[in-house]
RNA sequence: GGGCGGUUAGCUCAGUUGGUAGAGCGCAUCAUUGACGUUGAUGAGGUCGGAGGUUCGACCCCUCUAUCGCCCACCA
């Protein structure tokens, strides 16, 4: 027996050597010319580290691909980083300010870049680090970045296909501007927060309104109510009404719209088509006018005379005062509660506003070449919508748990146009080039001069949308993407089912006729032990580092999976991690026990066996198939918990009790029977537990007097 | 307002096609130079949120209801 076993199994040591044993053997790699496994690692946000979320979803999927690498498929699974425009630029706009008091327009784009690449490739190199930590057998060698030049041409070319197509148009139209970033987002990245904000009723000419923002108010000039409100019957469509408002008097024109909720108040309404998205609407379905209130910096314009400049924050109040002066204030409700709409990363509030954008047509008709996708067949009508529909009622794509397909087609049938400009920086530049009048839309700039290129960036996750494909070489024609596409599996959280789940499949749909992965697994939110978010503020945050140095990572991945079913938020507490860390021990001193009781003589050729021997050799059997089923039907928690008790309660607990007997008064058949048996109950055990428990695992392997494979990462799975 | 989940032992949660409930932690009692005290054995503790229904039989299926959480939404 190896002299470590005489000490306590020491994961520090260990782990960083264990690692390098793997990555240096090249094991990372897929083999092999059998059926294919892969996965797309989700690519972390490079803003900073890698929290307990992460450490989840790395855990989940190494041991999705430790096992089918195990059971001798052609594995891969790629790992990457995200630009994640939006928040990355908005940290390294914050650290700016707080750092040196200037903002990104202080700096200049190109200077401004130069930081924020600078904190990436930072950022990048810690959340390596973190992923090489929890034991992930990922392959380095594809590393990709969602920024890289590949990718860009990855999205340069999937912009353009889609701009030919009609798919991508540029339009004039109501968007979630957000002041403190100075860029609008899409609809999916607003988060709407609960607020108490007084509510106010103005008299408007004969009627009475309702508003919580009354700086917008200056020049509403149309009055809505629904068709079939008595109360207002008396009162026609184009009627004009002159009447005293705000800045003194104004006419206003009587609007029937359904859009009315007679049940609201009064059952009146005015409109400000440029700053709310509703009021847009009515504005467009009746041609009416439209005029700007407050500027793109949150300062209202010279429409409202004196209060020009003057931010909204600030008017308000000014501007209720003078309400109250002319006697237009009828009443106030003190205790309102609006939703506002922020934006969700950074937290700016949104002040909708018409702007020209680029948008991504979710409704549009056109023809899909090569659909492998079920129930589209070759040049058929179809649009992304169906296609995201589609692929996932068929049952093509599953998702797991299946609940949130409910979920998921809830959101498909609500969602609008995809807006994908953003007037952020960081990000891909818009492959659209402009001279006069003309627009040239290209993978490479114009060759001619006098052309300008726009100078917005694309969403996020418009790159991310083409994650699964553009990572293996996609539009080159390459082997991975022939091996590898469509992918096993997807795993994620479920908050970005939407942002990012359906963007791949509508991307993927599009532009390769086909699925982007076959199954969506979603993993819950890791929470603290009283089942909140963890937070700074309560200083309840675990840190995946922390715990790996003091637990070691086997526990840390351990306390992660067991007790995560699909979709379930789990909540996570130091004791819990602590507890696997006894499982740990527990492992390395069965091992010593074994490996201090035979020896290679005992283990040359299987020996008659004893009844006991062979019922547990049964018993052995049955552990195996229960935890081979569980991971084939995608529950890990399920997998890691039963080879836990399995090993603790029985082998350990009875098997090894009775086998103490054996050994000491046992007739000699008897022994031999049971030394053959330790040792076999001991390999298929470590074989079981590597997925979960990699590193402990593979360091006793590597002690093992007879073995199978070198290296337990690349050894077969038990049947 | 719409959708989706949860509600099971003191706490955290399992219970995958219906056969009168399980784990971990905690608690109580006992064991002890044993592979492991990062241990082992034994035990206490639940009318499975509530009310109906289907069934020979319901934690599980159906209806209603309470409550908590999450997501979505144009109540100005």
């Amino acid at each position: 027996m190896d002299d470590k076993f005489l000490k306590p199994y020491n994961p520090q040591e260990t782990e960083s050597k264990i690692y390098k044993l793997w990555e240096e053997g090249g094991f990372f790699k897929p083999k092999g010319a059998g059926e294919a496994f892969s996965i797309i690692l989700p690519p972390p946000n490079v803003t900073g580290t890698l929290h307990m979320g992460h450490a989840a979803m790395l855990a989940i999927e190494d041991i999705l691909v430790r096992y089918n690498r195990m059971k001798g498929k052609k594995t891969l699974w790629l790992p990457g980083t995200d630009h994640a425009a939006i928040a990355t630029q908005s940290k390294i706009e914050e650290i700016l300010y707080k750092k040196e008091k200037k903002t990104r327009h202080d700096l200049g784009r190109e200077e401004f870049l130069k930081r924020v690449e600078q904190f990436a490739k930072e950022s990048h190199d810690t959340i390596v680090n973190q992923i090489k930590k929890m034991g992930a057998s990922i392959d380095w060698s594809r590393e990709t970045y969602t920024l890289d030049e590949k990718r860009s041409l990855a999205v340069k070319t999937a912009f353009k296909r889609m701009y030919d197509n009609g798919l991508i148009y540029r339009g004039n139209r109501i968007v979630n501007w957000d002041p403190k970033m100075q860029s609008n987002v899409s609809d999916d990245e607003i988060e709407r927060k609960e607020e108490k904000s007084p509510f106010y009723y103005l008299k408007y000419g004969p009627f009475e309104i309702g508003t919580a923002r009354p700086e917008t108010k200056f020049g509403d000039k149309y009055v809505v109510m629904h068709p079939d409100d008595k109360r207002y019957k008396k009162y026609e469509h184009g009627q004009k009404l002159d009447l005293e408002w705000i800045n003194g008097p104004i006419t206003a024109t009587v609007i029937k719209d359904e859009a009315v909720d007679m049940k609201f108040g009064t059952g009146v309404m005015t409109i400000t088509p440029w700053h709310d998205a509703t009021d847009f609407e009515i504005a467009k379905r009746h041609n009416l006018d439209t005029e700007q209130i407050i500027d793109f910096n949150g300062k209202l314009l010279p429409i409202t005379k004196e209060f020009a400049g003057i931010h909204i924050k600030k008017a308000r109040s000014m501007i209720v005062e003078k309400l109250k002066e002319k006697g237009l204030v009828t009443k106030i409700n003190e205790n309102y509660t609006l939703n506002l709409a922020t934006n969700y990363r950074g937290g700016g509030v949104i002040e909708p506003q018409i702007k020209e954008q680029w948008f991504v047509d979710v409704n549009k008709k056109f023809k899909l070449k090569n659909s492998k996708i079920n129930g589209i067949k070759n040049g058929d009508e179809t649009s992304l919508k169906e296609i995201m529909r589609k692929t996932v009622e068929s049952g093509q794509i599953e998702i797991i748990p299946k609940h949130f397909d409910k979920t998921y087609f809830h959101w498909i049938d609500k969602l609008n146009d995809w807006n994908i400009s953003r007037q952020i920086w960081y990000g891909h530049r818009i492959p659209v080039w402009n001279k006069d009048k003309e627009v040239y839309v290209g993978v490479d700039a114009p060759e001619d001069d006098g052309w300008t290129q726009d100078p917005d960036t694309l969403d996020t996750w418009f790159s991310s949308g083409l994650w699964t494909f553009s990572t293996l070489g996609w539009p080159e024609d390459t082997d991975d993407m022939k091996n590898f596409h469509p992918t096993s599996v997807l795993e994620t959280g479920h908050d970005i089912l939407f942002f990012w789940v359906a963007r791949m499949i509508l991307m993927s749909g599009y532009l390769l006729g086909d699925v982007p992965f076959k199954k969506v697994y979603l993993h819950g939110m890791v929470l603290n032990a009283k089942g909140k978010k963890m937070s700074k503020s309560s200083g309840d945050i675990i840190d995946p580092l922390d715990m790996t140095e003091k637990y070691g990572a086997d526990a840390a991945r351990l306390s992660l999976i067991v007790g995560a079913p699909p979709g379930n938020d789990i909540s996570l507490s130091e004791d819990k991690i602590r507890g696997y860390k006894n499982f740990s021990n527990k492992i390395w001193n069965i091992a010593r026990f074994v490996l201090s009781n035979v020896d290679e003589k005992n283990i040359k050729e299987k020996p008659k066996l004893s009844a006991l021997d062979k019922e547990w050799i049964k018993n052995l059997n049955n552990i195996t198939k229960t935890v081979s089923d569980n991971i084939d039907g995608y529950r890990p928690d399920f997998a890691a918990d039963e080879i836990y008790h399995w090993v603790w309660h029985n082998f350990a607990d009875i098997y090894i009790e009775e086998v103490k007997l054996v050994l000491q008064n046992g007739s000699d058949v008897d022994k031999k029977s049971a030394k053959w048996t330790l040792y076999t109950i001991l390999t298929t055990c470590l074989k079981l537990l590597h997925p979960f428990a990699p590193f402990i695992t593979e360091e006793i392997w590597q002690s093992l007097p007879k073995k199978d494979s070198e290296t337990l990462i690349v050894a077969s799975w038990p049947q």
